[in-house]
DNA sequence: ACCTCTTAGGGTTGACGCGACCAAAAGTCC
DNA sequence: GGACTTTTGGTCGCGTCAACCCTAAGAGGT
């Protein structure tokens, strides 16, 4: 911990970054992912995740969101960490630990997503190929997003400040891959209250009117995340 | 990820060893963790979780298995990451990041701890005044731990390869901090399909003998857990 | 004004899981 | 043999959840 030794590695922090965009085929929404393409070796041509080196004045999660905010323009509300991937072999040149964020942005968000000349944006599912073992750490990733969305309201991530059931709903459809009842769905959610009704509607719909919902504030910092209080 | 920038912050990894002994007033089961003293600035004279700076040649999972075999002498089985410490103030001299994993000890594992002169072993809910952040690693580490047993197989990881299902049920017990009614536990695991029974009973009980059983083998690689096959 | 279409939203039912509790089984010890 | 202790199996009641019904409330066409 203490170790003056200088040591020959360096340490990067990198970011999975989701948002919820049609399929090309089915025009369902499902999770999208944006990639850069490596302009050097090792690699070269290769797309990665976005990420970079440390810098030795910022936090962790903060270097996470600046690379973020660099070359993808997006600033996501909720960026978590997803694991430290450091085996020795994982870099062909020098040895390189990566930390690994994952994030989830909205739709008001996402629209202020700019595709730079080596950035691009892939169905989540769909990519292969990756520089180093981000093929394997996307995996996980969307592993992680599935598992979590069954037994925390990360959904709500994905939705905007109002938001009707039916939009929550769509955001739980596209991240399980499934349909969901809308009655059965619309109680379990009451049921956990994290949603609490604005008393407003949406109007100009050409069937009933659905209500209007904003996510408890009351669970803002609920779930079971590292706050580094130290 | 492939800066060739000199950082001027070093990276450690520490582990938090669970392991269950009898509770030093109750008499019954509880986690217990190793700490050792720091003999130098910062925090000098502090209790801190065993750990040391990565080496160049050694995976994440290997430094942390190298410098609890160097410590306590523990080669724990179960060894898995928790999380990535690194906020920028968190130690008082020079930027640190802790990659930081939990283990579970077996009994038959924790018979060959040793306790040097600057290690000891704490009840893990009691445990405070630590060096840097680590009251807060393991506080997290041990919601970690409840929170996993619940839905999660590891509580064979404390238990020998034969065992009878009090034992097991001792485990979650001693983990959960409550009793567990032994028919309803019996059925839990049964259903779960994670146990197998050997055929083999116990004798020389002054009750009943229970059956023996041994985990399951095809679940060894059964949890959610990154494998690095870059 | 009325009908139709579509989605919101509420109700009911049956299967399942789980905790609380009871009962039988199988050894040892006296 | 009888008392004792722990294992192990059985039952019952409750809460949860998925599947499937129904009604409510608007827009738009005729």
């Amino acid at each position: 911990m203490d170790s003056t030794t200088q040591q020959c590695l360096s340490l990067a922090v990198s970011t999975v970054v989701f948002a919820l965009r049609p399929h090309p085929s089915t025009g369902r929404p499902t999770p999208w992912l944006p990639l850069v393409r490596r302009i050097r070796e090792p690699y070269e041509g290769c797309w990665a995740l976005p990420g970079g080196p440390l810098e030795d004045d910022q936090d962790l999660a903060d270097s996470a969101g600046a690379t973020l905010l660099r070359t993808t323009g997006l600033a996501p509300r909720h960026l978590e960490q997803l694991y430290a991937f450091g085996n020795v072999d994982r870099s062909p040149s020098e040895r390189v630990v990566s930390i690994v964020y994952w994030a989830l942005v909205r739709p008001d968000e996402d629209a202020r997503a700019i595709d730079g000349d080596n950035v691009e944006w892939f169905v989540a599912d769909d990519v292969q190929g990756l520089a180093f073992d981000h093929d394997v750490i996307v995996r996980y990733a969307l592993d992680r997003l599935r598992a979590k969305i069954t037994y925390s309201p990360i959904a709500h991530a994905f939705v905007t400040d109002e938001f009707t059931l039916a939009q929550l709903r769509e955001v739980y459809e596209a991240v399980l891959g499934r349909t969901l009842d809308p009655a059965n769905f619309r109680r379990q959610i009451l049921a956990q209250g994290t949603v609490e009704p604005t008393g407003r509607h949406v109007t100009g719909t050409s069937h009933r009117p659905p209500a209007l919902y904003r996510s408890n504030p009351a669970l803002s910092r609920h779930t079971l995340t590292i706050e580094e209080t130290s």
